[in-house]
DNA sequence: TTACTGTTGTGATAAGTATCACTGAACAAA
DNA sequence: TTTGTTCAGTGATACTTATCACAACAGTAA
């Protein structure tokens, strides 16, 4: 995978810098690539692939913020990287995926040196920032069905398929309720033909 | 209010170009600053007395995220101000408030010119980020009663004294609630000895 | 085949929250 | 003092979500 590509606005000084110090990298599916509390040493830029973002509390308890596709980066590494604190979150690889590391130790020189990586980062707060809006808006005003539909409309349009293969326990999951509960909502979803249901598998209509 | 002790940081060419474009202004309690939708065309950095950021969502429910006080500066209006966008959120001053009006069209240019800038920008990213997730947790992961507790020790920490002049049905409003709930956890932690409860007033102990 | 494991469906029940209806107390203006 | 208004307390009720218990089913490995 040419990271050149993904990231056509890049200028000619700043690729050359990311050649020499930046390192490329595989992750396989299920892999955690950055864990709450944890020490960041590099900003990851998605390359191919999905990262997951999600917040973990203490009792076990996980609630997925957002996804990061080709192209996307991580706001909080980046945050976290210059000011070289520790991480809030978690990231989970959703399917095997590639990054660009980036240390962190070149942040402050790269948003310096290179106004096509400063734009990047501010892009990429913006967008990050925006989405955490979003995600408030969902938990805060809407209730459990209206955020499922959200849910499955969200998975479908990042993965360009309208059959999620999920079970509805790793939903349950990545919205904080209970398996019970997303299955007998998907079950009136069906009843409204939104949805078709199958092992494994939600078929969005 | 000199706003150069509010700001120590900022080096002398960039306080020269705020002292000549910036606009400080005096804005009364109640007064809303920026409301979702609006076009933004500067970024408010404050000086004296509190914002109080918030979601609204079309239904008229609003919901709090968090509070801006002296040397604060919102990073909605910095990030929408460098893509000219539109504002997501409502922001309103909760006392007598005086803040620094910074012109939109400035900010990239400040950014690339004053280091000083650059690192303020930066910070108040990430702060308002860490904010943000505090509320995603709150929301996703407390129920109601642990809400209130942190919304009443927030407001005291912010306030300085433990005596939290709000009725009932404001703090309903922040929590995007109803005012009964709202009545009856406080008579439950009246009876836990946590509060001392009169009309409009509320004394943490 | 059998046994095992993970997935889904569903009833019963409980907890948390929202809503409605009404009361009385506190305060302010006339 | 009277009147009107805001605020707080409380019961009844409904809705949403969580939890427990259990059954049926599908897929996999032995």
């Amino acid at each position: 995978m040419n990271w050149k590509e993904i990231f056509p606005q890049f200028e000619p000084g700043l690729i050359e810098v990311i050649e020499k110090e930046a390192v490329q990298k595989k992750i396989k599916a299920g892999e955690i690539i950055m864990r709450t509390g944890q020490y960041i040493k590099s900003t990851a830029l998605v390359l191919e692939g999905q990262l997951k973002i999600y917040r973990e509390n203490q009792d076990g308890g996980e609630f997925l913020m957002y996804y990061l596709g080709p192209g996307q980066a991580c706001a909080v590494s980046m945050i976290c990287a210059l000011q070289s604190e520790t991480s809030e979150i978690t990231a989970i690889a959703e399917e095997d995926t590639e990054v660009l590391l980036i240390p962190v130790h070149l942040m402050d020189d790269l948003m310096n040196k290179y106004k096509s990586w400063y734009q990047f980062v501010i892009q990429t707060y913006r967008n990050r920032f925006d989405e955490l809006i979003t995600v408030v808006d969902n938990i805060a005003f809407h209730n459990m069905d209206e955020r499922l539909e959200f849910y499955l409309k969200r998975h479908v349009k990042k993965s360009g398929k309208n059959l999620i293969e999920l079970s509805h326990q790793q939903i349950a999951d990545d919205l904080n309720s209970s398996r019970e509960v997303i299955s007998r909502l998907l079950k009136k979803m069906e009843q409204r033909n939104l949805v078709r249901l199958n092992r494994n598998m939600i078929e969005l209509i």
